[in-house]
DNA sequence: ATTCAATCTTTACGGTGTCAAGTTTAAATT
DNA sequence: AATTTAAACTTGACACCGTAAAGATTGAAT
């Protein structure tokens, strides 16, 4: 009677228990076999989803960008936003505050692959890191709405600016007695100008 | 005739052979038995140096950075640097490259432990971060000359703008396409004001 | 009823960090 | 000069790791 053939949803329960092992022991304790244990299934019942640990890592790391992603969308929706403007500060705020509550994902989330970019204005692509792809679409509704014209190059370095600061805040948003939000309110409304 | 007793300087040679491997094969090639093996030594001869592997780590870590700052130095010290305020230009300029031109040390020296800063501009802690404390130091001297009166609180305000600028400009500095020195250009002058 | 492909188990291999016990050596002590 | 000593190294062992191969189990398709 070996019930532990067909778990029914292993995939998703071996992605649950990754996270909540990086959360409560960091990613270092994070093993496949702790995995697999947690979900009660042998050492090697991940292989038959996941191609390697890395697979593995990768796919916790769509799900928890997913719920990043989503804060971002609650912030830039938020009742108090009236423009473009002010929805690129609440959501740089939300951005930043995401790593300072939650320290490690910073390194989990970037330190093997780094997110792929585009900073070309004119085009989209729509497999760049969605957090930023949410940022240049924003910043791209903001020119319109300002009415400044501007060059093509000119509108580039507005996003490596307003992106990068809010990517840059966050790498030292988890440091002790560092308010990595101060910098962004200050230096956002001279981004923004 | 195990001429291998005595190796004369196996904690540094330990240090280089671990540099060298994480130049060339990234550091998650590194382990303590191929440190050991390429200075020729058996697999537990580092524990006669160092505690665990953390420990070689820290110590790695802390030779890249003293070739960091002496990088900054040299910038800051440059010739055509008239005042603090070009220093601190120049330095965050600096800063930035070397993270561009070695994108795989910002992680590799940050992504496990945080680097201890303080913000309160008034006091000097001896054992923050030393490019941190550099930067502290030029702004300190920046504020003198500039002659503009701040509060303390202005002053810290002040501090974390600019280091947490560079600090976070540099985690994206490696990215493809991503020119974060122009951020840093345009965003400082605005911050030095 | 049979086949089949997906899912999971078992076993095995080489690599890893670390520890314990033994060996070698240079330098300190007598 | 002989002996002791402590540091620097070797050897061997252990548990854990990622991964591969081969076999067992299962629900669904034929």
């Amino acid at each position: 009677m070996k019930d532990n053939y067909h778990h029914g949803d292993l995939r998703n329960a071996l992605i649950e228990a990754g996270i909540k092992i990086i959360n409560e022991n960091g990613e270092d304790a994070l093993s496949l076999r702790k995995v697999a244990a947690a979900c009660g299934v042998s050492h090697a019942a991940p292989y038959a989803h996941f191609p390697d640990k890395e697979s593995l890592l990768s796919a916790i790391k769509e799900t928890v960008t997913n719920d990043f992603l989503s804060e971002l969308e609650k912030a830039a929706n938020g009742s108090k936003v009236k423009n473009a403007q002010e929805a690129i500060m609440a959501m740089g705020e939300r951005y930043i505050l995401f790593f300072r509550n939650n320290p490690d994902y910073f390194n989990f989330l970037f330190h093997k692959q780094k997110p792929e970019v585009h900073t070309d204005m004119s085009k989209d692509y729509p497999n760049d890191y969605a957090p930023f792809l949410m940022f240049k679409r924003y910043l791209n509704k903001y020119f319109e709405e300002s009415g400044i014209r501007l060059s093509a190059k000119e509108k580039e370095i507005g996003l490596i600016k307003t992106w990068g600061l809010v990517q840059g805040l966050s790498s030292i948003a988890g440091m002790e007695n560092v308010n990595a939000t101060i910098s962004w309110k200050v230096l956002a409304k001279e981004c923004l100008k």
